[in-house]
DNA sequence: CTTACCATGTAAGCTGTTACATGATTGT
DNA sequence: ACAATCATGTAACAGCTTACATGGTAAG
């Protein structure tokens, strides 16, 4: 049996508010996409799951005439199943995947400049993303002491600290190395 | 279509030296788990695809008088196909996804007490795991300059100094964010 | 003798991606 | 008109995990 980490994403988000299939899908593709994602083909059939197992209950909302948007809010069963998968600890940490360290595992097999030119791409998608994670974090919480935080944002701000530290370290990280690459004889 | 990164790993891990599925196993729960990793069951099956494929061949080795292992070997073919791969730089880069996370971002279900603990839950996991590094490291390295690393040596070199900084700036960030949750009153 | 490890494989099921398919709404 | 975005869904396939299944070897 699988962990069903979606299904408690989704039980997640309906949390704060109601949402449709299209707004989950959305949601995936904010900060929190950082560190969970999916694509709407999926949601749709988590969300359909969810509805039978009682978890969430549908009501339809018109967007203009004839546009249907199936709205989805959670059940007090649904809340409930959120709450106890929230508590629980992880005992172990999966995988974390990243090709492009994997290719480096194997940079004996690639040319001096192809690797010079792989760590420029990866440095450029990396700093982007840094750019663009603070500059969120600006737009969201300024200059705001983490202690003034309102509660409600508490979780957003904890996700986007995470991320940037994330992409510090791992843009810091790329900068050392391409140094090395670049000292190197090989 | 997948973008076949089984394939690829092995090929790199074969390119190495020759190993059986058992080897490859064994392979990913060493440091290059770290950023990819599979089963048993996943890699004996992609072992036969590329055996089809005629990326790599097959011969036994006898480990006593009956266990056979089944060795493979990389063919021109299938150093071609991995060092094609290689230098292709990705585009894009995939959600790393991390499930301690994603609850973070729903704390505000989570009872103090209960933060408190998924957190240092993740500390004790997160700081064993960086001393493995750290000791792994060591023991492979020492005090040795990057500049004097043999080139055999630099994928290796790489991964783990990838895999320390990584859970450093995780440690870091569990830190300073269960310090704040300490502070805040919620 | 018994435990841990070596060694390979299949089956069932769940998770996730890509592609196919359709139609409405909003802004230019 | 046209494009971008809103909105929902299914089908086929690929990736990955868990469980089932079997047997050999080495060390205490």
């Amino acid at each position: 049996m699988g962990k069903r980490i979606l299904k408690h994403a989704i039980l997640g988000l309906l949390s704060k508010k109601d949402m449709s299939g299209y707004d989950i899908t959305g949601e995936f593709k904010e900060e929190i996409g950082q560190f969970w994602s999916a694509k709407h083909s999926q949601i749709y059939i988590e969300l359909k799951k969810l509805l039978s197992e009682n978890l969430i209950s549908q009501y339809i909302e018109m967007s203009g005439e004839k546009l249907e948007r199936k709205m989805y809010r959670l059940t007090s069963e649904g809340k409930k199943e959120l709450e106890q998968w929230l508590v629980v600890p992880d005992e172990t940490i999966e995988t974390e995947k990243d090709v492009f360290i994997l290719k480096l595992y194997f940079i004996k097999h690639i040319p001096k400049d192809k690797v010079e030119a792989l760590f420029r791409n990866q440095f450029n998608i990396r700093s982007a993303k840094l750019a663009y994670l603070r500059e969120q974090y600006q737009q969201i919480f300024g200059e705001q002491h983490p202690l003034e935080i309102d509660a409600d944002q508490l979780g957003h701000y904890f996700v986007l600290t995470k991320a940037i530290s994330r992409e510090e370290s791992y843009v810091k990280w790329l900068e050392q190395s391409l140094e090395i690459i670049k000292k190197r004889e090989y």
